[in-house]
DNA sequence: TCACTTTTCTAGACTTTGTCTAACGGTATA
DNA sequence: TATACCGTTAGACAAAGTCTAGAAAAGTGA
């Protein structure tokens, strides 16, 4: 999945153009599952690849992401968002000392009897996570 | 709940020397169950009391308070951190169009089967948040 | 009460994540 | 070639929260 005309497939097939810097932010984010912030892909975008982002591009391109269902915001720390390669449901070990963010394991939590939401509104994704500290 | 005696016996059973500023933050805070952003206290301090407290101090404050477990941290907006009143156990909606916290009704969802925390930490809170949007 | 120590408070500088703007670049279409 | 159009860029900017150094308060013992 993390070829490059797969890759250029996928973008297209969300209705996104597939620039060289879309191109490569996607590369890194679906190599495998991951949890990567802003600021670690930029990094990874400028080191790993041979081309070059800017910062504006790295936000913007992560929000288009996420509008489109490629990647799902995760936001459990105060101080930055993380990006989630994986879309599908699952929930959140989220270690305070560390700033790591981890999955739970499948089956591993149920959640069920889900709430109607408030007249006038509709849900939009529903977001589990277990707060740790090191013992 | 929120006379200001029955404020003080509060912050003193917590280990909380009641100064000025914690008790007018406090009185706000509990004022009735309710979700609150720093800013949003530090200008009902300011506005409603007849003290005044810096940034600094408020943000001392709330620190000291979710640590004495006092108040709960909410993380579901990037951009702030909202302080909740109610500390028992409950979750959220939260409307990503207004940026309205609010609780979801005691028995609408239920969460069960809760995971191991991994080897060498300890689970220190769980979170539920259905986000929504107006419809 | 006084002297001393410790805690708390304050203004404002600073940091960090993220947003905005205005100019620039590439590509497709005619 | 002209002309749109979209995407990208650097860097200015915004806003939440942290830090620091000094001032004020509050506690402690004699």
């Amino acid at each position: 999945m993390s070829n490059r005309d797969d890759i250029i497939k996928k973008l297209k097939s969300s209705g996104i153009s597939p620039t060289s810097q879309r191109i490569d932010i996607a590369q890194i984010l679906f190599a495998k599952p991951q949890h990567l912030s802003a600021e670690q892909i930029l990094n990874k975008v400028n080191e790993e690849s041979n081309s070059k982002a800017s910062k504006a591009t790295i936000y913007n391109t992560l929000g288009l992401f996420a509008k489109k269902g490629l990647v799902k915001e995760v936001i459990v720390d105060p101080s930055k968002v993380f990006y989630d390669s994986n879309v599908s449901r699952h929930f959140h070990f989220f270690n305070t000392d560390t700033g790591i963010l981890t999955d739970i394991p499948d089956g591993a939590i149920n959640v069920d009897h889900l709430p109607e939401s408030p007249e006038g509104t509709v849900s939009t994704g529903l977001e589990v996570i277990v707060r740790i500290k090191n013992s």
